[in-house]
DNA sequence: ATTAATTTTATGTCTAGACATAATCGAGTC
DNA sequence: GACTCGATTATGTCTAGACATAAAATTAAT
């Protein structure tokens, strides 16, 4: 009988779908609503606690919470290893490590990691097949300093994603994704004619200390991206 | 000088990433890490109830609470109306509806989002311009009866992007972005060759009781969709 | 040995009350 | 009118205690 703070989100989400609570105006405030639906103060708090995190309610203190005048919703996409994704597919996953060297990273891409001249860096390109057909060719700079053990990572039996995320903390990053054409290189490991238009992944990875790995994947065509609102 | 839930989940997250709580590894119980921090259960709860929110633990009644093997991180994305999206790189937004009418809708996109053969809608065409320069082409199908009014819709003053927003309750949807090569009707419209690669966004949505409609938007070439994690 | 019923336990949530904190409002001042 | 400063107020959070609930662990029954 007693309502629980998701009976209480869902009735609030309702009176915002309808209206009754409409764009931009001020709602009661939580002991009021506490009092009209008989509980206590706390779990009305919760309830639109939620509802303002997903970005139906705005809420200041003293000047109280009002609806959102565009309901400013977010999407979401998880972000699974590269294995995960080809097995949630139902196919088969494998790989094979292409390139592995210690090799200068050009000035512009060090620059949009943020690191400095010395910082040692080593270059990872990699193939990823689902059912042993291309499904993804990877272009990874790792800053050994935010990765460390890295080069002796077994990369031949686990990829630099999978072993980067197991291995390492990285906090927060950045993807970037944008419609390319197929260079050279892409085109022959993806087996695909220059300029077809390619999925392209821009992934930058930062650890509590330092920037980790600066990744460029081009995805074989007909992928896709999907979020969930 | 007394702990926040805030300083909890940030020491809880400091474990689970120096693998003093490693990968899969239980974690003491509430009323443990409670008497060790000095604070009561209700404010490890809160604190742990965020951090498996965000992926980074699992939690179980009686189970437990164990660091997520994977943690499986989730990208967001804001998802703005159009207009908001190139006025935030400080350009102006204009529009032009390029066609607008009751057309039949084609059997397999009527599937993909789930209508009838009766359900009634409208096709609305419109190109967006970021400082008088093509931004992206968008190609709408609206379901009258998800969305009442739309008909009347002034959509040389609204995009139908933001009527929408503002006078429909929808509640999910589903954001499917792919690289494709242009087709004529975009290439007129974007201004670009025939076949160059555009960031596609096919996007559905659907309101509590039916669903309301279904986008495909063609992004001008150079377009990046950013993620933060 | 397998299954069913029971106990145990960690998390999930609620309550009532308290204090903290930001921000608005209004009063008084220049 | 513009400004400062204190009073007010809605949200943010904490506490201690309680009961609910799911699921593991144990015991009893087949």
């Amino acid at each position: 009988m007693a309502m629980t703070w998701q009976d209480i989100r869902a009735e609030a989400l309702r009176r915002i779908q309808r209206r009754e609570w409409p764009p931009s105006a001020q709602i009661p405030n939580e002991a009021d609503l506490a009092r009209e639906f008989g509980v206590s103060r706390a779990t009305v708090n919760r309830a639109l606690g939620a509802l303002a995190e997903e970005g139906f309610l705005e809420r200041r203190r003293k000047a109280g919470t009002r609806v959102a005048l565009l309901p400013q919703r977010r999407a979401q996409m998880a972000i699974p290893v590269i294995r995960q994704e080809v097995e949630a597919r139902g196919q088969s996953f494998s790989m094979s490590l292409v390139a592995r060297a210690r090799t200068p990273m050009p000035p512009p891409l060090r620059a949009a990691l943020g690191l400095g001249e010395t910082a040692p860096v080593e270059r990872v390109q990699t193939l990823f097949l689902a059912d042993s057909r291309p499904f993804a060719f990877e272009d990874r700079w790792v800053h050994l300093d935010g990765a460390p053990g890295f080069e002796q990572a077994p990369l031949d039996r686990i990829s630099a994603n999978e072993w980067l995320v197991q291995e390492t903390a990285f906090d927060r990053g950045t993807l970037d994704y944008s419609a390319e054409p197929a260079g050279t290189t892409e085109a022959r490991h993806l087996g695909c004619a220059e300029g077809t238009p390619l999925m392209i992944l821009d992934r930058r990875t930062y650890g509590p200390e330092y920037p980790v790995t600066l990744v460029r994947l081009a995805f074989a065509p007909g992928y896709r991206v999907r979020l969930e609102i």
